[in-house]
RNA sequence: GGUCACGUGGCCGAGUGGCUAGGCAGAGGUCUGCAAAACCUCAUACGGCGGUUCGAAUCCGUCCGUGACCUCCA
């Protein structure tokens, strides 16, 4: 198996990768809070990571990607909530948060399968572990490093930090952190206020709550992945994966926490990817810049000048490296949109050339540099997964397959082995490891049929020299959105927009 | 305020000591009835200053600028 090395955000180094169980992976992904519609800045974890688990499974692991949905605490739709005081306590017109979740989930569902994300192997939620969480909590306790107050409890970070490395994730020094004075509301019965909440009492009005040994209410955000992930994938797995935003105070404290509960680290190597930026801040609730997946994939949204298709954005995402921030603009879109245009074509073409089978390459030169721009995929994806270069390569590549259909070389330049493997660098790495598929939807029978007719005309026309036909055939369809293209065979060929 | 990142050509964005990143846009050319596409060729770069080195976009220092986290956050 290929070795693959990748940075580990823990240590703040490329490392290899070296798995628990030779031949298995264990992978964790924080999933979205579905408490509101997902957004770009979303999409840019579940890309990274999917991209991940279709790398690993290409180098011949078998792989468990757990990604949580994350559906308990505060909830609040927009409107609804003030709504609701006025109106009569009817069952419902009542806000009731399964609906709410079960809305924003199937929402988030539809965006992965648009951005053709693989699903997870298990995306358990937080409100069908209560049970766990509670028991995670009440070994926390037992072992002294929680304490109960007023129906809540918190986890004891001061007497954490004092004989665990805490901080070490997410850079921090906790006497600095007590220092540090920020106005915090409402956090009075903390101990400290470096201190985070395990499980949160439920005051009168709020409607998640569930019975605990410490009265009704519900679980502190940080405990959800750390009860799943171990359930799941063990007390210690390979690779817990999430946004950069998420690294403090989110992760550091699932590592506190598991390592009271297990005794032990729970993670062997964390990945973080960077921000989406727009106009250089990031996306978020209180920078009020969301674009919405449902608002990106319509246009309809004043930012954006057009819509952009699935494929567009996530081969957008793809073409930075994961861990460099990446800054939303309609140009940049829409310079993905062409590109990716053009190397998905290139990839047809090449599906569809054949090669003479002669074995000896007449451009020697040239088949070797082709060798080296396949073979260095693996390199680049194995060396902290570079999508960027990977991409690169193969738009080295797709002008040797253009030149080849055009006619400008023969494919014989390439010895059969070589073009063998073109062809299969380019559907191993554009389809099944970047994920990507074709912006077009395959052509209803009637319509080609059609099509085909219009062409037959048209090459009649231009037989004739009757160009105002041929032309006029070819503005129309133009105008409606079908390009025609006439290659150098003689035949014409249409693509849709 | 504390901590940590980043600053690359018109735009996006790879790249960590010497070897063309790539994409979009732009210029010229080939092909074409014309076009589009494709192909070929080309220009523009590494925030400022100082240092290390035979040699730095790449290492060190410093200054300037931007951002992230410290509060829910992908």
């Amino acid at each position: 198996m290929q070795e693959l090395y990748f940075y580990n955000s823990y240590n703040r180094q490329k490392e290899k990768f070296e798995p628990i169980t030779p031949g298995y992976v264990g992978l964790y992904v924080c999933g979205p809070t579905v408490s509101g519609e997902s957004h770009l800045g979303h999409a840019r974890p579940y890309i990274t990571f999917d991209i991940v688990t279709r790398y690993l499974q290409y180098l011949g692991y078998k792989v468990r990607y757990v990604r949580n949905i994350t559906d308990a605490g505060h909830f609040e739709e927009e409107g609804r909530a003030a709504e609701d005081k006025v109106s009569s306590k009817a069952q419902l017109e009542k806000l009731e948060p399964m609906e709410l979740v079960h809305k924003y989930t199937n929402l988030f569902h539809w965006g992965m399968r648009l951005f053709n994300c693989e699903d997870p192997s298990i995306e358990p939620t937080a409100t069908g572990h209560i049970i766990e969480q509670i028991s995670m909590i009440e070994t926390i306790m037992a072992r002294g490093y929680a304490y109960e107050i007023n129906g809540s409890v918190y986890f004891d970070v001061k007497k954490y930090a004092a004989n665990y490395p805490y901080g070490k994730l997410s850079g921090r020094v906790l006497d600095d952190m007590l220092e540090t004075t920020r106005e915090l509301e409402g956090q009075d019965e903390k101990r400290n206020k470096a201190d985070f909440a395990l499980w949160k009492n439920a005051p009168p009005q709020h409607i998640m709550r569930w019975k605990s040994p410490w009265g009704e209410g519900f679980p502190g955000w940080h405990i959800e992945c750390s009860a799943m992930s171990s359930k799941y994938l063990g007390e210690t797995f390979d690779i817990h994966g999430g946004g950069m935003d998420l690294q403090f105070p989110h992760h550091e404290s699932e590592i506190a926490q598991s390592t009271i509960a297990h005794g032990h680290a729970p993670v062997r190597y964390w990945m973080h990817n960077n921000m989406i930026t727009i106009n250089g801040k990031k996306m978020g609730k209180s920078y009020n810049n969301v674009i919405k997946l449902s608002e990106l994939f319509s246009g309809n949204h004043p930012i954006l000048e057009q819509p952009y298709h699935p494929m567009v954005v996530r081969f957008y995402i793809l073409q930075t490296h994961y861990r460099s921030t990446l800054d939303f603009s309609n140009e940049a879109l829409q310079a993905s949109e062409k590109a990716f245009r053009r190397l998905w074509e290139a990839y047809e073409v090449l599906q569809k050339l054949a090669h003479s089978g002669n074995g000896a390459p007449t451009d020697k030169e040239l088949d070797a540099q082709v060798a080296k721009w396949c073979r260095e995929c693996d390199e680049f994806m194995s060396d902290d997964f570079n999508t960027a270069k990977v991409i690169a390569n193969l738009f080295e590549l797709s002008p040797i397959i253009n030149s080849i259909k055009g006619g400008q070389i023969n494919a014989d330049v390439l010895s059969a082995e070589t073009f063998a493997l073109l062809q299969q660098t380019y559907k191993s790495y554009l389809e099944d490891i970047l994920g990507m598929k074709p912006l077009q939807v395959e052509q209803s029978n009637k319509l080609d049929q059609v099509m085909q007719l219009l062409i037959e005309i048209r090459k009649d026309a231009r037989t004739r020299k009757d160009f105002a036909t041929s032309d006029q055939i070819r503005n129309q369809l133009a105008a409606a959105g079908v390009q025609l293209k006439d290659e150098k065979d003689g035949t014409i060929t249409y693509t849709i927009d």
